[in-house]
DNA sequence: CAGCTGACAGATATTGAAATCTGTCAGCTG
DNA sequence: CAGCTGACAGATTTCAATATCTGTCAGCTG
């Protein structure tokens, strides 16, 4: 029952953060992994060929963490399109602020991760892009929304809307004033979806 | 007639940007900006309190050059104003993505700059987003856009197309699809000054 | 024999001493 | 005497020696 049960990909993710957490992503080693671990650092390799492949899974967790939260909203049939879009675009921002906020330095290290992960953030981002067609293509259906193409459309929002969920942004999002901006950017954007 | 005329602001601004283009950001000192003027550093202290205050400077006149760019557009009282604002944002993009996509390092030299320089950047914002209130103004007055208050809204719009205009994004620029992706979201920004 | 260890080579990071730079200013020069 | 120079102190950067890390693999262990 220890935590030198069995050494599984989890395990090694969970020490892995908590390394990252504690040392930062320029100091935090494979062989500290190991040593949180218990285990040589040629037992981690058996698990991920390389530090670069170990800290994008890490990342990829992370950011699919926020995916999760976000699905809720997109399922919830029984609030119009219109409503949805503004609950998901307000989770997003709620959410990627709160990470922000909350754990600088935390945040500051998936900010270097997510640099380097190569597939991680483009998938995140095909995910939620995918999540926000959903709502679009239900919106267009509704007649609440005009489009030619929802997927296009999707993404339009989603960049439209990137100064509130893009973390190179991160440090402006406790601005004074913030609220205001998002909320101008998203009646506008709003506007647009419904209007032709 | 010569370079030895007389050290003003200017010359010294010229050749701190042909140091900053041969040598880069991180290697450009006062003492290689002296050496090409042929004077003492000393000399170069006499008209910038700070080598902060210098590359501030060289900022803000490569910032004010596109600023001025974009002036013309916002004058040209013939074009309707969704013309004029569809005009500025293409010319706005087009200006950034050509200096990114001619001279990378230079780019990348500016943006250095630009992340250190405390008011430069802010300035430029608020000088960009002036000329934005007043083509919104203009679209309120002729009644085909709809707005509570003109800078908001054009505050929103320049945040909204931020992805095509924020140099942390310049890397992207030249991705196959961009432009369709610029159109999607200057038809929907566009879409949503319009409708109500 | 599946899974782990630990020594190893090459790559990368750290360190501290030496070199360079920033910003000042007393004095030189035209 | 207005403007420039160049030496200087303290801060910053460079560089090379040293230490650590990454990724591999032959062999150990349960």
């Amino acid at each position: 029952m220890a935590p030198s049960e069995t050494l599984t990909a989890e395990r090694i993710l969970e020490a892995t953060e908590e390394v990252l957490r504690r040392h930062g992503p320029a100091k935090a080693t494979v062989v500290d992994v190991a040593r949180a671990l218990g285990v040589s650092h040629g037992s981690v390799y058996r698990h991920f060929r390389t530090k670069a492949a170990l800290r994008e899974a890490v990342t990829k967790r992370w950011l699919d963490r926020t995916s999760q939260e976000l699905a809720g909203i997109v399922a919830e049939q029984e609030r119009d399109p219109e409503q949805r879009l503004r609950a998901w675009l307000r989770a997003l921002f709620d959410a990627k602020r709160r990470k922000a906020g909350h754990d600088p330095e935390l945040f500051a290290t998936y900010m270097v991760l997510t640099r380097e992960s190569g597939e991680a953030v483009p998938e995140h981002i095909a995910d939620l892009t995918s999540q926000l067609t959903d709502i679009v293509r239900a919106g267009l259906d509704a007649g609440t929304f005009t489009a030619t193409d929802p997927a296009v459309t999707a993404r339009a929002v989603f960049q439209a809307t990137g100064r509130f969920h893009d973390p190179c942004y991160a440090d402006e999002w406790e601005a004074p004033g913030v609220e205001a901006e998002y909320e101008a950017v998203v009646d506008l954007v709003v506007r647009g979806l419904r209007g032709a």
